[in-house]
DNA sequence: CATTCGACTGAATAGTTGTTCATTCATTGA
DNA sequence: TCAATGAATGAACAACTATTCAGTCGAATG
């Protein structure tokens, strides 16, 4: 649907650093929408409010059912955004990868953790629509169709890869659903536990198993130390589970 | 001391319809985290009340704080059993494998997609927690020592692997983390697109994850043409919550 | 400048949900 | 059989939140 950057429909020039009283329609949604991705990443979409919304934005109460008719569609929409950049990604790494099918599995690799694509916030807003995706078609019509435009994609890339590059003992459906798995995993893992993942780690693990499963068109990553979890976060102690 | 006649009478009579009305505090207590748990499952964890709760339960609305303090406490109890029920399930791999890195691995593997580990209802459930895990100290402490449970174990059993099994090239932490992030995948594809997943194929993709990690140890699953989506509903039957 | 348009506000409203507690009633022991 | 106990109830209450709308005000227009 809308594309976020494209449509700004400015009315006059007009530059500006206070903030404008009065804006153009796109431009508020937009405004609104980022303001909910944060309110989602700060404190998660149960004590998200249209009032925690509003004040995140700097605006009034009434101004989400003005520019949404009701929180419902604010959150719809917050989600199909954010359905959007990834699937416009994707089609961009297509683009750019042509017709290599090494070339076009790094290029995914890649794009699922760029910063932009996988960022704590946006991170947090997936999981948090992803928690109730099954219980609201509007969800789940969004998350499948982006779902799918990564399948596609990986599926195909991972055919090809298997007829060019000569590998009949694989069996590309299975590689194709278990990078797809691991990425979902490793976004987990960037999530809540930043401290022992990283994007670049997650990067080395997805390249890894690709260097598995093709050992003769990609390379291991050299064994890194990598950061031991002596200094995990606070909230990873291991303490009482079991005390009540 | 012999029980009195109308205890034992009661307690014959209790059997099916018409579920006694006074219980031991830790009976009812376990029948309401059933409740919350399919609860969640049916619904949702944001259109789950105390009032569905209690009615799910069969029981009324004050019920819950008299057991619990307060629906909070409720949900903190809910995932604290699953969570121990996985931890108890960890540990009883680990004994049941004994030295062996490879019969280790094997039941890591086996746990986490068997039925009363991953049953639909209990995987929404998760999944609804680790939304919100972020914001709730509970909730990051209960899931953070349900993580390390399972890592820890990974990690070992990897590492002797690599060791014992001379290869040099691999780096077992690396294999390890995403042997964990693409169990978590995995679980993510078995509840949001039950038709095209299932826990056998899950673990097809898992065992293949580890045969490309360690060649000369696991073999890889020889390709199959997965089982159409209908084949698969009575695997995948919800409502197991009660087995343990 | 006067006028119109519509973006914006925020108090009022309606609906929902967690919690409390006086009361009911099943169970138990004497 | 008859209290005594405490598990269970559910109506009342308090707190919160989405939505509405009559009025305000900034900006474009003539």
């Amino acid at each position: 649907m809308a594309l976020p950057e494209s449509n700004l429909k400015h009315k006059g020039r007009r530059s500006l650093k206070a903030p404008r009283r009065t804006a153009a329609p796109e431009e508020r949604r937009q405004q609104l929408i980022e303001a909910t991705i944060r309110c989602v990443a700060n404190q998660g979409l149960a004590e998200t409010t249209i009032a925690t919304v509003a004040r995140e934005a700097g605006l009034s109460q009434g101004i989400i059912n003005l520019h949404f008719r009701s929180k419902d569609r604010l959150l719809t929409e917050t989600l199909r955004y954010l359905a959007d950049e990834y699937r416009t990604a994707v089609r961009a790494a297509e683009e750019a990868a042509g017709d290599s099918p090494v070339a076009g599995l790094q290029a995914m690799v890649e794009l699922d953790f760029r910063r932009n694509i996988c960022s704590r916030d946006k991170l947090a807003v997936w999981f948090a629509f992803w928690g109730e995706r099954r219980f609201r078609p509007t969800y789940r019509r969004i998350c499948a169709a982006r779902d799918r435009s990564y399948e596609d994609r990986v599926r195909v890339l991972c055919a090809k890869l298997c007829e060019q590059g000569d590998y009949p003992d694989v069996d590309p459906a299975l590689v194709a659903d278990g990078l797809s798995a691991l990425t979902d995993g490793l976004w987990l893992d960037l999530l809540v536990r930043p401290d022992s993942m990283s994007r670049d780690l997650a990067r080395r693990i997805s390249m890894s198993y690709l260097a598995d499963a093709f050992p003769r068109h990609f390379e291991r990553p050299a064994i890194a130390r990598h950061v031991s979890a002596n200094h995990r976060a606070a909230d990873d102690r291991p303490l009482d589970v079991s005390a009540r």
